[in-house]
DNA sequence: GTAAGACTTGATCAATCATTCAAGTAGCTC
DNA sequence: GAGCTACTTGAATGATTGATCAAGTCTTAC
């Protein structure tokens, strides 16, 4: 399949034009300029203008682990570090472009108002892939947290976090808005990891057991 | 001004139709239709489609004592469960309409890329407007909370966490996302309120005034 | 070499978009 | 009732939209 080529040049273009105008500012004549393709190629490979945004939130998940999580992690091991290393590489987004753009996701997530259910259902799957990779920093966490803590909701929120502050952030924009989300995120887990050993968890660094306190 | 009448009623009528479909996917033939008004008298009254957007954003913030404040706050005088009552107000939005509308200024802050500048100027000030609210009750609860906490950057994170939450329950069409946004606040609020004796405020309900130590 | 399939070209389409404008009506002042 | 302003009417405009399609080129297989 050599028109791979063709193919790929217009997923990637769409992904980028999508992400600075948006889905419905971004028309396919932009697309095709910006590609340089003609509108018959275009149409050759997807049915029509959603189809296109369908292959590029497939992009997106596909590419979650190795364009996403590895750049971000590279040398960071610590668990919650990592979540916060994923945060900080938002927060580049934010700055490299004056606060213009954030995630993409979240942007198409509340431009699309129509019941469009295959891209709501693409939109979902990438907020859900990105929440369970959180969700496993959280369980590689182990018993520095509660253990009653419910990690998968814990999850959640460090994207509910992300998102909302770079909502504000695109709106003030100031990037210390987003700034402050992750102070006020980091000073929550913080309170987390000072309220773990309380609860639970008797023996962090000596090895012998000990009963636990009725 | 008798046209007050068509003016407020265009202005109301944008204000439902870009709260549905988002400004971009409204025509102006939608707000015209749904207003029954003629094209003549809309550019009678606003230059342009946009700037109908301004007026719709000017209402919301002269309206959100009245409109959105006060009818949450009604029998809540306890100053961080006015806090939680206004996300319940958020939540039943959501829960009335299916997961399908939430935020209208939210929605509208994500869907603009471009630099508008009246828009996001006034984005921002609805924004503000009700982070301001916010902190007028993180000052309210006084020594209830952490003597050294930032009251401004927490009211932000209350609005981070709720726009947020909206954006996932939208997106997966499940109110519970929203839920657990506010169910990870209310354990965030829960540890400063634990936290703030252990710190400081000493007597919480003796009257007699007492040197600051340094 | 030729037939078939994959892909490209670019003019063209109808629909929809925000906006304009000349003509009209209603209410007010003097 | 004359004149003025405020507002309404609704057809028309030109630009842009997403999408179509017949004709063409290229590659591969036999």
């Amino acid at each position: 399949m050599q028109s791979a080529d063709t193919r790929t040049r217009l997923i990637v273009t769409a992904m980028q034009l999508f992400w600075e105008k948006g889905y419905g500012s971004t028309s396919v004549a932009d697309v095709l300029q910006a590609a340089r393709v003609n509108s018959g190629s275009l149409y050759h490979f997807f049915p029509g203008k959603q189809d296109l945004l369908l292959a590029v939130l497939d992009m997106y998940h596909g590419g979650l682990r190795t364009m996403l999580l590895e750049p971000a992690w590279r040398g960071v091991t610590d668990p919650i570090e990592r979540i916060f290393a994923l945060l900080a590489r938002y927060r580049r987004s934010l700055a490299d472009t004056d606060c213009f753009y954030g995630c993409p996701i979240g942007s198409l997530a509340l431009e699309l108002h129509e019941p469009d259910q295959p891209v709501r259902e693409r939109l979902a799957a990438n907020f859900a892939a990105w929440t369970d990779a959180i969700h496993q920093c959280l369980k590689d966490a182990g018993s520095r947290l509660p253990r009653d803590l419910d990690r998968r909701e814990l999850a959640a929120f460090v994207l509910t976090a992300m998102e909302g502050g770079v909502m504000q952030a695109r709106t003030f924009r100031d990037i210390g808005s987003f700034d402050g989300a992750v102070r006020q995120l980091r000073a929550y887990f913080e309170t987390l990891l000072r309220e773990a050993p309380a609860r639970r968890a008797p023996r962090a660094r000596t090895v012998h057991k000990k009963k636990e306190r009725p």
